[in-house]
DNA sequence: GATTTATTCAACCATTTAGTTGAGCACTGA
DNA sequence: TCAGTGCTCAACTAAATGGTTGAATAAATC
């Protein structure tokens, strides 16, 4: 994986035990074994699903005692959508101006160097 | 990785690769051999990067000649922002009400069976 | 019909990942 | 002081990932 943070934020959330985990942290904050009871996976797994979300920014450990409570930080979300609605937009402007197809005929325009011969260019 | 498609969508996007090549669908629909020139990648590799992104749904691919053009599918962008609004709002709202202090003092209540011994139980 | 172009398939390799078990560390509590 | 608790570290394994090269397919062009 790359080490870049949103590239780390992606990965930790591609995992169904790690979004699981943060929509239990959404409720409140939980420790390492609260958070392993529900999966019959070891604690240790547990352990190092936390530290890839924590590696990700997505959540924070506190020390109380030999406890380790998690905090879900939601800030990094906006690094997520930021990406996203960028994107989502762009390709919505482009959806609604058409550019689409104009993008499209010009595409095959300069890939097909015979336009003249080009039959039903506009598939 | 999951079968699920939401895992699959955040597995896809957890490649900087993948999200470059993303970025250049915003602009317009492209050939697997326009998607691959700017990388010193092989082209086998940016197809199986296709395949991922399709397999995702975030990517169709249609059939003219021998080219795939393709094209990017932004309603799947849905899925991901509607899970991770609805997280972003437990945790505000849950900041908001400070349930976050209560529930942390809870906690500590609950796993220090005897809180009267309890020094700085509200660290 | 033969050649070139665009893409995918197949087999392989190195690295990463998600899990395991066992040991170690730090703090609690009697 | 010493047993128990909560968690992490270390080493290992099986499977997935991102890349490679070489061959196969399919359409366009000559």
């Amino acid at each position: 994986m790359a080490d870049d943070q949103l590239s780390r934020v992606f990965a930790a959330l591609a995992d169904p035990t790690r979004r699981d985990m943060m929509a239990r942290l959404a409720v409140g904050d939980a420790t390492v074994g609260e958070l392993a009871d529900p999966y019959d996976i070891s604690v240790q797994a547990v352990s190092k699903h936390i530290r890839v979300l924590a590696d990700a920014g997505l959540v924070s450990q506190r020390k109380h005692a030999q406890r380790r409570p998690c905090h879900l930080e939601a800030e990094v979300f906006d690094l997520m959508t930021k990406w996203i609605d960028r994107y989502r937009e762009q390709a919505q402007e482009r959806y609604e101006r058409l550019d689409d197809v104009l993008a499209e005929l010009r595409d095959v325009d300069r890939q097909a160097p015979h336009p003249h011969l080009a039959k039903g260019a506009a598939s």
